[in-house]
RNA sequence: GGAGAGAUGGCGGAGUGGCUUAACGCGCCGGUCUUGAAAACCGGAUCCCGCGCAAGCGGGACGGGGGUUCGAAUCCCUCUCUCUCCGCCA
């Protein structure tokens, strides 16, 4: 959610900013009605100024044993008028808070102006692709033949999308998971946290999903609870309606699984693990000081990084262009893996920093060195997801037989296993 | 799911209609004293909104929302959450 006084204040500057991401706003409409709001706050509080004073006197004459009757009456009619005033008042503010939710994040200067994917930039590249003197599979093809997965009963139970991890397969995804948050925690100095993955409207509107994108996720209109689609939600949410006292920056990992329905990407690299409306995830979360946050966030995507660099897995560095950033983010960079089978990159990262956007919106707040009570910054990273990791790992790591060699690190584990063979 | 109790500042905890401008204690920050610290003493502290160039002035907030009243932390309704007991349960 973007700062109301800003938008009142440098309205050129909010269009301006907006112009340059996909939705087009009326920011007309938002300064209407916040003119009208004050001027009904004014009156009111003017109002209630009197109120408070000729009450303070009925207090004092009643003690006294005079009569208040008439001066009782008059009073009546101010707090008449008072309450339909504060009713405007809340009319008008649940207007205003429905359209500035609708209002998408201003981009930072650094971010490249363009219309959608074909504007990012690639920032580095790291390691080298493998190339095979043998025909590449992808890692369906060498996942079946290894015994990972199963997506034919799994689509029987759930439908398509919702992968069946077999054997060697589940035991390399819980190894990943382990070795990513192990990483995370005892090298990049993450607190780790496992929390909810239902979550109420109020936290999903808070970083920013809804209302948005409540098509996008799956409800549970029972309980009216909401699947979480990434870890950010439930973590970001630790703090919600805070003041922070702790010191920043807090930095938190989670693993959890995530829900999403993907409408309308049907047909859009579907096969495999590469799309799948369920998938574990290693988020990183931290909530920063506005000073420092753009640092913060570097160092975000070096330990996301990092993650790839251990594993020996190339990748590439994007950054997202204006137009093709998520609603709620000011700057973003997303990982991408490369995958000799599928020869494409796989984005397995994306790495925010929302300024004060969901601050904002789910009022988390601390304590700044001068005393002043301020919106922290919250920014986000995968680290990483998990299905296209696997996909990545599999594919890098194929031999001529079929098999399959893992990351030394890995090995410790999966009990010093050093490769993955085909069923007989 | 049933019954009961409760929700007050960073924490504990008073407060049953009008000097509450939320007592008191702990913790916190500043000051005095001290070589330094502790103790003692003095002082200060919340958040949101509006008006104002500013100093400042005003309004609001005692879990959320609504009501009664000239006036609500206090009375009424409602919702949420927490705790205790019972039932069920991995």
């Amino acid at each position: 959610m973007l700062d109301i006084k800003l938008i009142r204040e440098s309205p050129d500057l909010v269009r301006a900013g907006l112009q340059t991401r996909r939705a087009p706003v009326d920011i007309a409409a938002v300064l209407a009605l916040d003119e009208r709001r004050r001027a009904a706050i004014t009156e009111g509080d003017r109002l209630k100024n009197a109120r408070n004073e000729i009450s303070r006197k009925i207090g004092l004459l009643k003690k006294a044993g005079e009569d208040t009757s008439g001066i009782q009456r008059q009073t009546r009619e101010m707090g008449e008028r008072i309450a339909a005033l504060d009713a405007d008042v809340r009319a008008i503010e649940d207007e205003q808070r429905r359209l500035l939710l609708a209002i998408p994040n201003l981009p930072h200067a650094s971010v490249p102006v363009g219309e959608d994917a074909t504007g990012n930039v690639v920032i580095r590249e790291w390691g080298q692709k493998r190339h095979f003197d043998f025909p590449a599979k992808d890692h369906v093809a060498l996942g079946e033949a290894l015994g990972l997965f199963d997506f034919a009963r799994a689509a029987r139970m759930s439908g398509a999308g919702f992968p069946l991890l077999t054997g060697p397969g589940a035991r390399l995804a819980r190894a990943l998971i382990q070795f990513m948050l192990d990483l995370h925690t005892t090298r990049h100095g993450y607190t780790e946290v496992a929390p909810p993955f239902l979550v109420s409207t109020a936290a999903m509107t808070g970083t920013g999903q809804l209302p948005k994108l409540a098509e996008d996720m799956y409800h549970v209109p029972g309980d009216d609870l909401w699947l979480i689609p990434t870890a950010e939600v439930s973590v970001t949410n630790i703090y919600r309606e805070e003041i922070i006292r702790d010191p920043l920056p807090i930095k938190l990992v989670a693993h959890t699984p995530c829900f999403r329905r993907e409408a309308g990407a049907a047909g859009q690299a579907t096969r495999g693990l590469i799309r799948v409306h369920q998938f574990d995830k290693v988020e990183l979360v931290k909530f920063a000081d506005p000073a420092t946050s753009y640092a913060e966030l570097e160092a975000l995507v070096g330990d996301a990084e990092d993650v790839l660099q251990t594993l020996g897995l190339a990748y590439r560095v994007l950054q997202l262009c204006s137009g093709d950033m998520s609603f709620a983010a000011a700057k973003c960079y997303d990982l991408e893996l490369w995958a000799p089978g599928h020869q494409g990159w796989l984005e397995v990262s994306s790495c925010s920093n929302f300024e004060s956007f969901q601050a904002r919106r789910a009022e988390i707040r601390w304590k700044n060195p001068q005393g002043k009570t301020e919106f922290v910054h919250t920014l986000n990273g995968s680290g990483v997801a998990l299905p296209r990791l696997l996909v990545a790992l599999l594919e890098n790591g194929q031999q001529a037989d079929g098999s399959v060699v893992l990351p030394e690190v890995l090995r410790p584990y999966l009990g010093g296993l050093d490769r993955l063979t085909p069923k007989t």
